[in-house]
DNA sequence: CATGAATGAGAGTTCATTCAT
DNA sequence: TATGAATGAACTCTCATTCAT
């Protein structure tokens, strides 16, 4: 096939130009989870991409902006399923375990990410560090959309009339400590029970 | 010259060198705590020491072990501390609120100990280096105290039958989440509605 | 396809490539010149030249070369027009101003190449650099068409009897001077009596 | 001699430390002159020096300050021995004739600096650069101290009245002439013959 | 013929560690 | 024992040049 030349080329292009980047960011994550941030040296990422160290550079204008970058997308990838799931469920219960649930799902499949986000990136945000506002606001997000819900459930007096931030945070923390669990001891598929458990103490905690 | 007698003599000394290494240690947190460990430069942890660089190593053999050396000295305290204030607790309420405001004070006043546990030690933690095992060791100490009450509760009848390793896990890691909001709004006085909002939530989800 | 003719086509094609290569001398000058030789990327002679910075190649092996064929270009030019107007001169007087007054408006013409000639490239000269025997060649020759006419004028027994190389040279330098002069205070118009009190100078001290 | 522990110990220092600067300093020189500042590796000034490349960075912040000290150091010597010289001379015939020596003398003894000086340090005036505004000042000193002499001069009526900066600007360009050509043609003993021309150049030129 | 994405050698600089004093 | 000047390996980032399209 020889069609579309002029008219395809550059979408073309500009296709390739982003899965070079995500493919770059693939090779990041797993460097970065590995080793940290700072002990990645940059031909690293570029030798598990497998192109050059300057190449690198014409994608990214940095070692810190990859990293960034690798934990905006996924961040932002994260969200959105949870938004999903979420919005799928019927009631706060359903929602709250939506929440949980995906968020652990996503351990399992990104686990790189997720490595690198529960260590190294708390870790730069503790000091300094401005980073991306938008990385921020995005990782505040499912939080937000917590707060909301548990708020709207209040109103309509569906479970106790609570501070829905201070539920809301409860509830990142305790699946954080799922996830970190998960990862600490890889392989032991005690997962389930750690999640009951974790959502029946949410739930008799919060109902009337 | 007088002869310093074997039995008076080296213990005065093992005590300064002991001292010494204290100090050492001391700066090593405030300046750990304020930069992080990446961006710490040797020098500055001798200037806060106000001794010579060379003499950090006649101490410590390398940067990383000055770092683990202060995370494990605190450690330990925290864990002390904690073994103390629960053990006074009479029952299990008061033993868990015990857990929880020992841990809530020794932010207020190891503010650089916790920032640095929270973000860099755990970083490190994720990425292969072995570290001291005794620093796992102790690490995990307070949570196994947890573990055994909830047990000896539960065998008692105070509260339900649950796993008392998930409950003991759990209150670590909504502790810690109390701890990381004190850090990051510094000043802002919600705390205490926080740590009760914690408590309460724990005790209707554990009581009968 | 119309096999176009030996002796018509070729030359066409030739025009065409060295008018390419003028453009990208022309390119190269100005951005040499606001840069310098080291600050100056090859990407951006490419960009002012509105080519690729791949094409950039075919028509020069190296940024040195371009950087050197732009001065060899320059300094013909600028060795022609020294050449013609001393040409127009009727005696030693008219001839040794003409000298100094077609530089002096080739930095008003050329101020990117003068500028380039100045400074980088005698920073070149200096440092091994072979450089192009040609670009000597060429670039001291209006210091031989000096020292030629003084050797006839001094045969003619116009001025006095001295070494023409070293009067040539002695113009030379201070048509330098006036020139680095202008180039520094851009805009004082002083120019013209700095000119003058040179030639002034010149006349006095060669005159019988 | 064991006396002078104490109070010679920190004089002997930086003593100590300004020797190892001016070491520093005239490898630079040695190795800026020879391959140029941008050829020039900050490991070959190390090795010139005979120390390690970090050691540099002890005593010289960048690459440019070593390179602008060095020049700094020896202009600033060329000024000091240009001021003796000419104070001692006792009209304004023998102050420009010490003026032109002062400065010949330089050259040979300090071949390095003034291959420097007259190539890359113009080179780095004319683009941009800010520069130490220190070494500037002490530049155009020496240009200074002969137009105030020559102002004088005039004043008392010793010499035709004209500019005196002008002729201070002829006077340095003439000499900055003598300087490149001994630097060019190296050994070629001509010196003294070109010397004597340019003074009788100028004493024709500006005397009544 | 024209292009610009890709490359990797090489640059300046930092800093944990050593060791002569 | 205490020191800090010295070190060089290792870092991030640049850019002249190449070559597949």
């Amino acid at each position: 096939m020889v069609i579309s030349s002029e008219s395809g080329g550059r979408p073309r292009r500009k296709q390739a130009i982003a899965e070079r980047r995500r493919a770059i960011l693939e090779a990041a994550r797993t460097v970065f989870a590995q080793q940290g941030y700072a002990s990645t040296v940059v031909e690293d990422i570029a030798r598990q991409a497998e192109i050059g160290k300057g190449t690198l550079y014409l994608y990214f204008p940095s070692k810190e902006q990859i990293y960034l970058a690798a934990l905006l997308e996924d961040t932002r990838r994260l969200d959105d399923e949870t938004r999903a799931a979420m919005g799928a469920g019927k009631n706060w219960r359903e929602k709250l375990r939506a929440y949980v649930e995906v968020r652990l799902r996503y351990v399992d499949e990104h686990q790189d990410f997720v490595r690198i986000y529960l260590t190294e990136f708390r870790s730069m945000c503790t000091h300094g560090k401005p980073l991306h506002a938008e990385l921020y606001r995005v990782s505040d997000q499912g939080e937000a959309q917590l707060a909301q819900m548990f708020a709207a459930a209040a109103a309509r007096g569906e479970i106790r009339d609570i501070d829905p931030e201070l539920a809301a945070a409860t509830v990142t923390e305790l699946t954080r400590g799922l996830i970190e669990r998960r990862l600490r001891h890889w392989g032991r598929a005690v997962s389930p029970a750690d999640r009951e458990f974790a959502l029946d103490l949410l739930c008799r905690a919060l109902e009337k």
